[in-house]
RNA sequence: GGCGCCGUAGCCAAGUGGUAAGGCAGGGGUCUGCAAAACCCUCAUCCCCGGUUCGAAUCCGGGCGGCGCCUCCA
């Protein structure tokens, strides 16, 4: 089987097949940094990092690029709001951003372009836009003119009568058709302004990315890639720029992750049931935001709850148990040389090639996650009770493979023992309750139960339970950890 | 009003023509002083109605229900 990409701008699963033969371009657009990142662009930054990551595992070499839009009419209004400049707005947010996509464990792209440093490319294209005649300036302003592109509508499936008739577009005085989009602004004062052909002023939103796309990739890339929101107005927006400039579409494929909700209903800042990706890493760890945010295909829509974020909590907490007992065991060699296991983690590794290459299926890897763990589990288990040396060979194999997807996944980031250690000094500041009390009560138990007072034993164990500490009797002894 | 997506067990979620992945919860076990952890077993015929087909959750038509876009938005 070969990769297969879902493209929005055929509505099918096509097979992929890059511009350059085992290159693959891809253009992601970030985010406008006017104010602090939600979930909903925790899962589009997630997403195509996984998208990335798998790109990476099936061979490909890949050039990422993910842009921030950084002078916008939010932006302007949000600065001026607080009183500081927009560029102590865009510093600010743009520090933010890096702080929640880094804890979440992305990937930074190859490029990160800020629209603010392409402003020359950006009228080059409206120069040429404007002497094709798919461009009219009017008062300082300049405007796209959709009627003049035939193929305009053709990604979002829509016409230009049938938007018409819909009747909710605004009307603006300087445009010939209320669909006609800015590509040049002319500046207001105290506004962010460059010098141009068409006096001063700032770039209309869509412009960026046909200019970014193409500095950085070329006229013709691969992948390109959003929020389902994105599809109309600004990727049709800019397909219309860049092939209006070009003569032919910026990207191949058009990919699109569906919406982060709440109750069913779209996270939005107008609904005002959003939540920030901070709010949510303070209670939960970045790794179950991930597990969860890719427990379900890119495409579709994910309810978000505590709820579900804490069943995805019990999932990593059970992987990263299983891999742990494997790193404990007496003997057990980091280093195994991986040729050894070949055939029971190829064979896994084959089916997680499967599920990436169709469509980057998430949620399949993530079974594939479960039903690896289980088999390490019990090779683990199996070494333990008869130590037959082959059973090294499964451990070594299935914790090798198991390691892999969640490198695919962007798991498993915590060293050895640092997951839990992690979690455990978050949860006992939390409970109220020290190591060394906790340490304590547990040898008092121990003790209790060398002498068959087994009342006193669970005595302790119900005091323990109450503050969340549960307790395992395993052959190397008591260990302890915080239930959740 | 136009366009589009979705409807799989109590819950979450894959599967898009050959007789339903995975997880949570539930039930029954193994292990354990008892637990916990881990493992094993168990738990659906795919919103409704028609049609195409040897065969459909998967294709087509019609319903019903939910959501999204058409305005800034990941």
């Amino acid at each position: 089987m070969s990769l297969k990409i879902y493209n929005t701008f055929t509505g099918k699963k096509e097979d992929f097949v890059p511009v350059v033969p085992g290159h693959v371009k891809m253009y992601v657009c970030g985010v406008t940094v006017y104010d602090r990142c939600h979930m909903g662009h925790a899962r589009a930054g997630v997403v195509f990092d996984f998208v990335y990551r798998s790109l990476k595992f099936l061979g490909f070499e890949t050039t990422y690029v993910r842009n921030f839009t950084d002078v916008d009419d939010k932006i302007i209004k949000r600065a001026s709001e607080r009183g500081i400049t927009c560029d102590e707005l865009v510093d600010e947010n743009i520090k933010a951003f890096y702080e929640d996509m880094d804890s979440l464990f992305l990937k930074r792209p190859d490029h990160e372009p800020r629209a603010t440093r392409y402003i020359a490319q950006m009228q080059d294209i409206i120069k040429t836009l404007l002497a094709k005649g798919l461009a009219y300036e009017a008062g300082g302003d300049v405007y796209f003119a959709v009627e003049k592109f035939p193929e305009y509508g053709n990604l979002s499936k829509r016409h230009l009568d049938e938007m018409e008739a819909g009747a909710r577009v605004a009307v603006n005085e300087g445009k010939n058709n209320p669909l006609d989009f800015a590509l040049w602004k002319a500046a207001k004062p105290g506004e962010p302004k460059w010098p141009s052909p068409w006096g001063e002023g700032r770039p209309g939103w869509h412009i960026e990315c046909s200019a970014m796309g193409r500095d950085l990739l070329g006229e013709e890339f691969d992948i390109h890639g959003g929020g389902k929101d994105l599809v109309f107005p600004h990727h049709e927006n800019e397909i219309a720029q860049s092939q209006g400039a070009c003569g032919k579409p910026p990207a191949r494929y058009w990919m699109h992750n569906g919406f982060v909700n709440i109750n069913k209903e779209k996270m939005s800042k107008s609904l005002g049931n959003f939540f920030t990706i901070r709010e949510v890493t303070q209670k939960f760890d970045p790794e179950v935001v991930r597990l969860y945010l890719l427990s379900t295909h890119y495409r579709s829509p994910i309810d978000f709850a505590d709820e579900y974020l804490r069943e995805a909590q019990g999932t990593l907490d059970y992987l990263y148990r299983a891999l742990h007992r494997a790193e404990i065991l007496p003997g057990f060699d980091y280093n195994f040389d991986p040729n050894k296991a070949d055939e029971i983690s190829d064979n896994i590794l084959e089916k997680l090639k499967g599920a990436l290459e169709d469509d980057f299926n998430s949620a399949t890897a993530v079974a594939l996650l479960h039903e690896t763990a289980k088999k390490l589990n019990l090779a683990v288990s199996s070494v333990k009770h008869n130590s037959v040396g082959i059973s090294y060979v499964s451990v070594a194999g299935y914790y090798s493979a198991l390691r892999r997807i969640g490198d695919v996944l962007g798991l498993f980031n915590y060293e050895r023992e640092g997951y839990f250690k992690r979690i455990t000094v978050f949860h006992l500041r939390e409970i109220g309750i020290s190591e060394y009390e906790i340490q304590t009560l547990v040898d008092r138990r121990d003790s209790a139960r060398k002498l068959k007072n087994f009342i006193e034993a669970d005595a302790i164990r119900d005091k323990l339970l109450n503050k969340r500490i549960e307790i395992e009797d395993t052959q190397f002894g008591t260990k302890w950890w915080v239930h959740r």
